[in-house]
DNA sequence: CGTCGCGTTGACAAGGTTCAAATTTGGTGG
DNA sequence: CCACCAAATTTGAACCTTGTCAACGCGACG
């Protein structure tokens, strides 16, 4: 799965992004805004704790997430000079901001030369084309069923996928409404698929 | 749009493509495939005439159409070892074949460095993005008046738009089906919005 | 001239959305 | 610790968009 190659890759930034120089860490509160779409592509971000989403607005307010950023991630970097999506704290969030052009910098001295950029970037590339996927071809319940397999393998945890976002932030993930999301984990719920925590959903599988 | 970028850096590869020693023209007849998911990515293609579809398969059949090569198009050059799509001729098409490995050394000895291909993999990267907006928030008549505006602004022609490819393919590339794909033109056609020509449509607007 | 592939159209079914209400959860203050 | 409130989630029922199935038309081609 893209996923896990997306994680160990993510550590080898992970070590990278620890000898800049210029890193600092910020928090962010729950709902706060890291950067906007079209701004100034400054600073790229990775997640000490907590989690982002990264979205697009339609004019008449639909919203299409791109993707969650989760502890370990990195995130905001782009190519050009702006960013293409808004980003904002799940929940209270730490991240640790490196400027763009320090972390391009310790890329290009580092081992695989200027191959972070290009495969954080093909990371992203591969998520987005499975992404494309199940947006075009999958029903509601595989929807939920493969989001929820691609946060089971983003975390560690053997039994328990601890979902910080809300039924919103996954339908609008998924391209569903948010009431389809509480119905497809419902069902999931009543087959005995998983259990349900409040806060923690653990699988039985 | 990011088409247009797209098609402006598409440029700039056609001509570095055009200086490669090792590119050679093949022909491929309509319908037949010119690499496949998980193929060795040995080869780079660029379409002289014709139109290639790249897609995803889900086993039970279910299609996902990652995007439309269209004249001067490049495609099929992974950073990986891989294909990630499986590609084929939706008319009889030429296309300049390239070794990977040719292309590559054209593009670090070139002006922009490995941006180049840094650039291509963007343009997708962008290009996908936009798509899971259109997959996961518009509805089917939205679709299908993106995925013409899209197919209007990647061809020169004034006021008329060429589909190559069939009623399924536009449906796969949309996330919907067929018949959903000519419910919608239909209804554009009966509201003047454009008019169709059995092989051709000429948008008015 | 018949067949085949493709596109269009109609009638109906179904999955997902919408709207509304009930219920649970989490936070806050007494 | 408990009561209360706001927000999030769940659930139900009606509705609508899109999918499904089927018939028909058209042009290409043998």
């Amino acid at each position: 799965m893209p996923i896990k190659v997306l994680h160990s890759a993510d550590r080898r930034l992970d070590a990278l992004a620890n000898k800049c120089v210029y890193s600092s860490a910020l928090k962010f509160g729950k709902g706060t805004e890291l950067f906007r779409e079209r701004g100034e592509a400054e600073y790229a971000y990775q997640v000490i704790c907590g989690a982002v989403r990264t979205y697009r607005l339609l004019s008449d307010g639909r919203r299409q997430i791109n993707s969650f950023h989760l502890v370990g991630d990195i995130f905001g970097l782009e190519n050009g000079a702006t960013h293409r999506f808004t980003a904002d704290a799940i929940v209270d969030t730490e991240v640790r901001v490196i400027r763009r052009r320090s972390l391009l910098d310790a890329m290009t001295n580092e081992d695989g030369g200027v191959n972070n950029l290009l495969g954080l970037i093909t990371l992203n590339l591969v998520h987005a084309e499975n992404h494309m996927v199940l947006l075009g071809r999958k029903n509601a319940f595989e929807k939920v069923a493969t989001f929820l397999l691609e946060m089971d393998q983003r975390q560690a945890q053997p039994d328990k996928i601890h979902l910080p976002m809300s039924r919103r932030d996954i339908a609008d993930y998924l391209g569903l409404k948010l009431e389809t999301v509480s119905r497809a984990l419902s069902k999931m719920r009543d087959e005995r698929m998983l259990r349900i925590d409040g806060v923690r959903a653990g699988n039985s599988s």
